[in-house]
DNA sequence: GTGAAAGCGCTAACAT
DNA sequence: ATGTTAGCGCTTTCAC
């Protein structure tokens, strides 16, 4: 392996000078610097990034750790958060949570162990309680990304009240009185705000709030399909479902379908998150889409800003979703 | 920031004892190691993984050059990576090439110069040319994912010849003969093994090629429901389709949605690469599924004992996919 | 415009 | 069982 110093004897300069030439530092005369670069092509040498981020201080790395990969969202988000990166010259090194605090915890020490330059976390549930204190303890810059949590840093994520409100009033709009919604998981902002959306549209129409139109999905497709199928096939059933996340409503879509129940004729249907199939599905799916790409960049944005420059005060940042009008609410093509 | 000397001051020891306490390299005293346990709590001490890559010569980071990771397929590929590594003690640091030459040289250099203890790579279209020569050149354990290359490294991939060959001998089964293709991007293994596998179910059944039945898809979602619009709307259309790869799926289904052509009375339909969303589809979508968990694992594997040890042969492994017979192609329920 | 030299925080061979 | 010491390959003051 050749390092710094074969080049710079090969040269007939100093390694100071090597270093000069290669990371622009400092006026190095140009016929010193054609033959450093004649070295460098000769040698085929390439820096070492680790005893340079040594030396520096810096390692131009950001951790992130995300709550499931396996989720397209979730994929997506990373493509964005890469981009912003590496074109302000980071790379990132990602870590999957499992959506698991335990996990989490063990993925963010490395992240930290490996002194990256900052952090930007999907929040497992129950992050607050371990991981996230014990990231605000070292300094590290951090962003958190997706979800809200009640502490005091730049936070990024998508708007979730008022798109909910908006998706159920459009229900109620097409006369539904009787409209299901499937929460995801327990504990964690979105789930919370969202159907806070729900009960503040329910209650601008004077429709009171029924807890059997409550379903838990546990943002699991499978309980999601369980728990719909169950209160179709209830007395009295709902007419229409808000489904409040992506695997929500794959979960009951199919619950709808193995009931054999037509959308929109015997249950209207909207949901929160966009499908990149949700035209192609018959009928096309009336939903609120997050803008992934905003809030991927959003969140390096923001942790580049700190970790160029220290103490901003903690933004917390809302990304609209728009509104698909399609027809599984019940609206025409 | 607190160093191993720090704590070595604090416990009365050296700093070679506080770095042997911490990796367990060699015995130590119980009593100086709860003195020194002790000192890293009492500090908070967490140990500089930069410094440490410097002077042990290894990083446990592992380089991945993603080509798209907007595409859910590969955003699982690097969900199975990571977590096969991250068993093992290592990192991922992810890149994407947006399956651009050019780009995946930053990124794999970048990657390189970061000390990378092995790389995977799923080459973009032209790799060959550049990058994985050059990565070869600096004797970095490198394995090959998704998409073969003429050269002589691990490769990991999905089955593909004999899938698709499946797949439309499926169509030639339930009486079709004009059953058309929709390729991916031309220039890389999967595309041209497919096809290749199209091809020999036709050719098995006496069928000649026909070439207006090659629908070019370029694995663009909108080139390929542009192509396959055109290709229904001429006269003595197909009465089949065949799309080699998730992208081509949309693009085809959009198109024949447009056209108000029902599957599978007016063209039967057959995919390979399957959906979260397979079984949601009016009518189910008959797919070829790959095997992404297996294949992300076995990359991470081959590459890992690859990292231990030096010198094997190169292996190529083929994933098998999982034919689900549903009813796109005329089957029935 | 260039070089010498002092680290960055750790590991590991060598002593004791 | 523990300490001493010499690096790992680079950046960066300081001096010329």
């Amino acid at each position: 392996m050749t390092t710094m110093g074969d080049v710079a004897r090969l040269a007939g300069v100093s390694a100071s000078t090597v270093s000069h030439v290669i990371n622009g530092t400092r006026r190095v005369d140009t016929g010193t610097r054609l033959r450093v670069e004649a070295a460098i092509a000769e040698t085929g040498y390439r820096r070492n990034g680790v005893a340079r981020s040594l030396a520096a201080g810096r390692t131009h790395t950001v951790g992130l750790s995300i709550s499931a990969l396996t989720n397209p969202y979730f994929g997506s988000l990373v493509h964005a958060v890469e981009r912003a990166l590496s074109e302000a010259g980071y790379v990132l090194i990602v870590g999957d949570s499992h959506d698991d605090a335990e996990s989490e915890k063990r993925v963010t020490d490395s992240l930290l162990d490996r002194q990256v330059d900052g952090l930007i976390v999907a929040p497992a549930a129950g992050s607050e309680r371990t991981t996230l204190p014990a990231i605000v303890r070292t300094g590290t810059p951090l962003v958190l990304i997706d979800r809200a949590v009640d502490i005091d840093c730049d936070q990024v994520g998508p708007e979730n009240v008022e798109s909910a409100r908006a998706l159920t009033e459009h229900l109620i709009e097409h006369g539904h009185r009787r409209i299901a919604v499937v929460r995801g998981i327990a504990g964690i902002s979105s789930t919370v705000e969202r159907f806070d959306g729900y009960v503040a549209a329910l209650a601008a129409h004077g429709i009171p709030l029924d807890s059997d139109l409550v379903i838990e999905g546990e943002s699991s497709t499978d309980v999601a399909e369980r728990e719909v199928r169950a209160a179709m096939a209830r007395e009295h059933r709902p007419t229409a479902l808000v489904s409040m996340n992506n695997a929500m409503t794959i979960g009951a879509l199919k619950a709808l379908r193995s009931l054999d129940l037509s959308i929109p004729a015997d249950v209207a249907f909207a949901c929160y998150d966009d499908f990149e199939w949700s035209d192609l599905f018959e009928p096309k799916l009336t939903a609120a889409a997050q803008d992934v790409e905003t809030i991927g960049a959003t969140a390096a944005q923001l942790l580049l800003r700190r970790v160029g420059a220290e103490d901003f005060a903690a933004q917390r940042i809302q990304v609209p979703t728009t509104f698909h009008h399609r027809n599984s609410c019940g609206c025409a093509s």
